[in-house]
DNA sequence: CTGAAAGCGCTTACAG
DNA sequence: CTGAAAGCGCTTACAG
């Protein structure tokens, strides 16, 4: 068994060593400006010397505050990370806090025990939550960001309450201008796939594709749903081809979906995009290595995810922050459209 | 913002309210077998009625315990999370702690800062570490193993140390098997799309590949890498069409490059398995939705990360654990050998 | 600008 | 089986 090893030197032992109080030596170790620089440099001396490290537990115990901020999971996690999207999120924020004083908790979301992540979240464990991919059973969540600062990955889909504070693109607007994009190389009879209704981008995509159609007069009954996972648009594919209406047009909610209704396609020997245009949403690699590749609206994921942590960092320490922040998105045309 | 709202009830509040002391309170709530069943009922009454939950940072200052384990991911983690087979681990991993009193840490470890990794390790910040996904380049956490609990997924290439606790499937024996199924259908000329050699898994699965094939009296030669990733299998299945050499079979050692490589395989018109027999290790969506569906070796990763957590966890209890655990495989019969 | 001292909320020998 | 008390390693008014 490992043993504990050398105990780890303590402020008491740093403050013998430079010959000051332990007062002083925790204000430099906090950044405190009021020690004179010839003291901070004997400190931090002294610090290098024994290897220092500050106790986090009795950091916390004096300050009351725990440096940890919760990221909050649905249960299947797996399948949640399989989805390059949010794994390029949660990389962003945890690539952010890394510079920062914040250690990130993974916590899962026990969909058997709902109660036990709130009891957590409000349990006093952590100074602040990254709530990402949640669905209409949100709202336990959304309660708790009275008490605890908490920043939402994408809207959430119940929002009577006040203040909330969101991390998100425009779904609308990206749906919108993915349909516009297809209708602009001259087709008129458009489908798409849509997202799980039960989350707001699944909801926002869908919306996007039907104003644009409806701007243009155009019909809106073409519609399959999908989970955003490849074989969910492969079904979803297969539906709407089973249908018999012709159609030469097709915005997929997501690229997971867009992969696996190309499958479908290539199969019926549907050529993309001579015979079907197809756009879609997300530039992941799901998008970049489909046959042909996909003309997308590409999210920042990374600079999303590294958002949130910033903000909720600010939160934590008091800041304002708007309630909504929207990140910019970005047409990338390909050869499906 | 977020008010700290009503501050937790404490300890001391417990006792009042039960009528009893603080060091009886401390009993119950840690599983104390020696307090009265009746003083024990008293006590959670009062902890239900005042909705107590323990301080965790003057528990760990107090006991000198962290109840946190790091889980320690490489600097890019979204690719790391994007392989179905790591984002399992950790749910398994995840879902094993929730019912214990540990928290995981999610730790990305900077490559341009190795040292800060292993300072936050050994700084007392957590209990143990979980380590996933090493290469070469792993010697820092091998020498940890020393002073930090650690379980370690795959066996790490840095072996020099002495105890280590690794989680693992036999992964020689796996594509030994996977190679001797193609074998098994009369195919006599096997090529191999092998990992990165700079990870344990690569190595080995490269040479169960080899060694099958020595054992039958057959070329090795047919051999071309990739990175575990689609892009990469069809690098290399390229590459490996391009020597020109008739071959009949190919054991490719991740289903994420046998993805890849199935492609390039379309593309020419190759017929899997008619003209070319194919086998690979993961039992992951890329497996099951391929066309056409691959013949594999199962790793349950779900398992494998649980076993990690479990072990780690008796670890830091001060219990014995073997040095190696090794994780069943299962061979799947699909269509594609 | 710096120090003495109280206090954060627990746990755990030690006594009984 | 239970309690009084010391102690875990910090931070932070308060004085000076």
């Amino acid at each position: 068994m490992a043993e504990p090893s050398k105990p780890q030197p303590t402020l008491e032992l740093v403050a013998a060593r430079a010959g000051v109080s332990r007062a002083t030596v925790s204000r430099v170790v906090n950044g405190s400006t009021k020690v004179k620089a010839e003291v901070v440099e004997q400190v931090n001396r002294a610090i290098a010397e024994l290897k220092y490290v500050p106790n986090r537990a009795a950091r916390s115990l004096a300050n009351g505050r725990t440096n940890s901020i919760a990221l909050v999971i649905p249960e299947n996690a797996a399948k949640f990370f399989a989805d390059p999207y949010f794994a390029t999120v949660i990389q962003g924020a945890a690539v952010y806090l890394a510079d920062t004083e914040f250690t990130l908790t993974l916590l899962i979301a026990t969909e058997a025990d709902p109660a036990k992540t709130a009891r957590y979240l409000r349990g006093g464990n952590v100074d602040g939550a990254l709530i990402l991919s949640h669905h209409s059973d949100d709202r336990s969540y959304v309660e708790l960001a009275g008490s605890l600062p908490m920043v939402f990955g994408g809207r959430p889909m119940s929002n009577e309450s006040g203040e909330l504070h969101v991390v998100d693109v425009d779904n609308v607007a990206a749906a919108a201008t993915a349909t516009r994009t297809i209708l602009e190389s001259g087709r008129r009879r458009l489908a798409t796939i849509a997202g799980p209704q039960n989350m707001g981008a699944g909801q926002d995509r869908l919306r996007g594709w039907r104003e644009e159609l409806d701007a243009a007069g155009l019909e809106t009954d073409l519609i399959e749903y999908g989970d955003f996972t490849p074989p969910g648009g492969e079904a979803a594919m297969s539906a709407l081809l089973e249908r018999g209406e012709p159609m030469d047009g097709i915005f997929i909610a997501s690229a997971q979906m867009a992969f696996g209704a190309l499958k479908v396609l290539h199969e019926r020997g549907i050529r993309v995009p001579q015979d079907m245009s197809v756009t879609t949403v997300d530039n992941d690699s799901y998008a970049q290595s489909a046959t042909p590749p996909l003309t997308t609206i590409a999210q920042p994921a990374e600079r999303q995810g590294a958002t949130m942590a910033r903000l909720l960092v600010e939160l934590i320490g008091g800041g304002e922050v708007p309630e909504r922040t929207i990140i910019a998105t970005e047409l990338i045309k390909r050869a499906s459209h």
